[in-house]
RNA sequence: UGGGGCGUCGCCAAGUGGUAAGGCACGGGCCUUUGGAGCCUGCAUUCGGAGGUUCGAAUCCUCCCGCCCCAACCA
């Protein structure tokens, strides 16, 4: 452009979510040294879930635009419900998600000393001390939600005697459950979380990765904050939940020698339709057998769903897309499904398959000859280029794209109409063969040898339907898994009193085809390949593929503006 | 009923005193060798409600209503 054109009217700006205008106003007006540090704090107690996907693109994305990092911090304070199953499972998770932390894996545990240290501190500041009530005890003392709690009998013990109580603690004197470490702030606070939240409790648990070195082990709520410090996390983005718990956040910064100051921020965690997002409950589908394994393609873990097909770029587009706020909010899944169909619809290769095969037999076309006909493998990318198909005279189209009486506008294949075979030729049906019970066995037609790929027919006749198909003999077997959602309901957690949320299970959420048929290209694909079975939809090569027999997931169906109308009828 | 939050189109979501962005969904049309894709087009006289301040309010004030979270030695 030469420096006389008139300016490119620029676009407005993208109006930034209300965690990036407090980042934004913080790094100019020098707050954290107006340095940017996130962390995304998985417990490595489940499966990273499509919620999480959210956390994960706001803190790395919040951390890359500003120029800033963001870590990947295990929250592993509580042996007793983790594994380092799970965090192997989110670390490939998140990276799978295009995220990078570098060498800055950390652990909670990594800090437990540092934590014990500090709480030392707080005992000899008289900011803690030990408590030898039992759980239930606390509850009655805590008070409820009107009335002001009851200090504990235990609360005006010496610094020396809750040091020494502390210190034996530690050391394993004294059984699980037994004592408490409590911070002292005030049990008449109107807001619970600061009557006196417990520090430490003891727990003999193996520890994933300290074994059995502790036998106590600090609350998330005095480990976060602190874990962020010593990180040096300037914005600890977490969910609502939470709000409740900053004044504690807080003053556990505040009463500390912590290395920098974090400020928490909340907001909305995600909600989806038709979604489970309950680590408890997706635990218990999975224990339960009612799918296969945390992968299972219909679970909305990022392991299900990346085995589902789905590409790492729509998930991230997803989540740019459905905002971050403070409103509790519950997303359709229809737009989840739009971006996958978006992003697939650019990169993924067509071929054609049949799910449910009826063979056709072209009357006219010589028997043993066999043609290659050119297939363009995405008219969305020329770049993705053509390969050759096998033609003859028997192939197999989808029983669904015949009907012997067609409804109105119905363009497909029908006695005595005229169809185009994708790539090929039109065909016309002469007449249909039907074994006993009246099931359609072979459908016979005519093609016109002068309408190859070369388009349209020479006398201008109009064709307005088109069909996928596949050579007879050339077919490969593939085993088609058909997805739908798990449940029935918008929100699968509404139940009928006193039912189990597995009354909302979608009986039909899997349905295994097992005889279809795919062009000779598709043989030998990797797992993980996805594709665009024309006019069907999209679908990955599962890892349960073997050498011989293909095994392909749907991911998502191709719009179906047919299906539409004819159910509306 | 104590405390903390939130209420803008069916679902999300911009908007921060100057006269309601955008996306999804939905409807209409064009185009099409995927009934895919694409393109065009329609879709909040009004921002939970009522008062008030102001020349002017979704934005400020008052009151009211509704929804969510908190009483684990979970995170």
């Amino acid at each position: 452009m030469a420096a006389s054109d008139p300016p490119v009217p620029s676009s407005p700006a993208p109006s930034l979510d209300f965690i990036r205008q407090i980042v934004d106003a913080d790094r100019s007006s020098g707050a954290h040294q107006g340095r940017v540090h996130t962390r995304f704090p998985p417990e490595p107690n489940g499966y990273l879930h499509i919620g999480h996907a959210k956390s994960i693109c706001l803190n790395f994305g919040v951390a890359q635009e500003y120029g800033g990092l963001c870590n990947l911090r295990y929250d592993d304070t509580n042996p007793a419900k983790e594994d380092v199953e799970y965090v192997d499972a989110i670390r490939d998770d998140v990276r799978w998600l295009g995220f990078s932390w570098d060498d800055r894996e950390f652990y909670a545990s990594d800090y437990f000393e540092q934590l014990y240290q500090y709480a030392e501190m707080l005992i000899r500041d008289g900011l803690a001390f030990v408590d030898d009530q039992n759980a239930d005890e606390m509850r009655t003392t805590r008070g409820t939600l009107t009335e002001p709690g009851t200090n504990s009998p235990y609360r005006d013990r010496s610094v020396d005697e809750n040091l020494d109580l502390f210190r034996r603690m530690r050391a394993g004197e004294f059984a699980d459950g037994s004592r408490v470490l409590r911070a002292k702030i005030d049990m008449a606070s109107p807001n619970i979380n600061m009557r006196d939240p417990v520090l430490y409790r003891i727990r003999r648990a193996t520890h994933h990765r300290t074994g059995d070195t502790w036998c106590i082990y600090p609350m998330y709520d005095y480990a976060h904050p602190l874990s962020d410090a010593l990180e040096g996390i300037t914005h600890s983005l977490c969910t609502l939940e939470f709000e409740d718990h900053r004044p504690f956040y807080n003053w556990c910064i505040e009463h500390l020698p912590a290395p920098s100051q974090p400020q928490q921020i909340e907001f909305a965690r995600l909600n989806l339709t038709y979604t489970l997002m309950s680590k408890r409950k997706l635990l218990k589908l999975v224990q339960d057998g009612v799918v296969s394994g945390w992968n299972d393609p219909r679970m909305p873990t990022l392991a299900g769903i990346r085995r589902r097909g789905v590409p790492a770029a729509a998930l991230r587009d997803f989540c740019d897309r459905i905002g971050v706020a403070k409103k509790e909010n519950v997303i359709d899944v229809a737009l989840l499904e739009h971006c996958v169909r978006e992003d697939l619809n650019r990169h993924a290769r067509r071929v054609m398959a049949v799910l449910d095969p009826v063979k056709v037999v072209i009357e006219n076309y010589p028997a043993g000859q066999v043609e290659t006909l050119e297939a363009v493998n995405n008219p969305e990318d020329p770049a993705a280029g053509v390969r050759q198909v096998p033609f003859s005279r028997e192939i197999y189209i989808d029983r669904d794209d015949f009907r012997e009486d067609p409804p109105k506008k119905y363009f497909r294949l029908s006695p005595g109409a005229e169809v185009r075979l994708r790539w090929a030729y039109i065909i016309r049906c002469t007449s249909v063969v039907k074994d006993a019970d009246g099931t359609i066995t072979e459908i016979r037609c005519t093609y016109d040898e002068a309408t190859g790929r070369s388009s349209t027919p020479a006398d201008g006749r109009k064709v307005k339907g088109t069909i996928h198909w596949v050579s007879a003999p050339h077919a490969i077997d593939v085993e088609a898994r058909l997805y739908d959602r798990l449940f029935t309901t918008e929100d699968p957690e509404a139940v009928p009193e006193g039912k189990d949320f597995v009354v909302n299970l979608n009986p039909a959420s899997l349905e295994v085809v097992t005889a279809c048929k795919a062009e000779p290209s598709v043989a030998g694909l990797p797992a993980g390949t996805t594709m665009q079975f024309e006019r069907t939809g999209y679908f990955c090569v599962d890892p349960d593929s073997t050498s011989s027999r293909l095994v392909v997931n749907r991911t998502v169906g191709l719009r179906d503006t047919w299906a539409k109308l004819e159910a509306r009828g």
